[in-house]
DNA sequence: TTGACATAAAACCATTTGGTATCACATAAA
DNA sequence: TTTATGTGATACCAAATGGTTTTATGTCAA
């Protein structure tokens, strides 16, 4: 019996490769706010934007933000349908463990006190 | 202004990156039904017990699973409270988006129709 | 049209990562 | 005490990752 993700569930491996480089959640904090250009994130981190461009894509592959053209520029705004794979994956244990009164909203709030 | 996590918060770090490979993600739901030794783990997958020891080691520096000494075998366990840190960082999104309606909740119903 | 500017793409580099093979160590069993 | 077995640790390798620099490409404004 080896696990593997099930052939019609969309791949949520690019999604959680986009979430594991903290520079990158940062950067999904930061459009949480507000929608901006490459330019406009870049003025948030000490790299370039060569740098915060490809952050982007792999944002991008993950789902995690849509991109849109405007004139010269382009416009990456976060997509929060892209969260639905990891919080599905998340769902598993939480089924899995109403069984044994252990679920995973009962750990956020242990974690909370 | 930059984005960082707040120094007094315990580092998030070690768990996303625990979570961003599929086989550690396929060990967690194997060890979701019962605690194992890494040779009962190793059997479920085509790899060295070598290389399912480090990815085991990954997941316990995540914080997602104890390792516990028994005679000359280790028994890994899956440790629910490792959740906590990446699903509290999904709780800022959801509490961001409560103002706009669209918390994560309603994310992942939307995917599950 | 020319020049400025935002993004794209490619080459390149150091480090990390996921895997292997090998050897050492501790514990259970003969 | 041997011997077998489960685990740990190290060295090693290929590929992926996160960053830089440089060179296009496309679009807005003089």
């Amino acid at each position: 019996m080896v696990l593997r993700e099930h052939p019609m569930t969309p791949d949520s491996q690019p999604t959680f490769r986009a979430l594991a480089d903290p520079t990158r959640r940062d950067i999904l904090k930061l459009l949480a706010t507000q929608d901006m250009t490459i330019a406009d994130v870049s003025g948030h981190f000490d790299m370039t934007r060569a740098a915060v461009k490809k952050h982007l894509s792999v944002l991008s592959d993950g789902g995690l933000i849509t991109v849109e053209a405007q004139g010269r520029t382009k416009i990456n705004r976060i997509n929060p349908t892209g969260f639905a794979p990891v919080l599905n994956w998340f769902e598993f244990f939480d089924t899995f463990w109403d069984d044994r009164l252990t679920t995973l909203k009962s750990v956020i709030e242990k974690d909370m006190t």
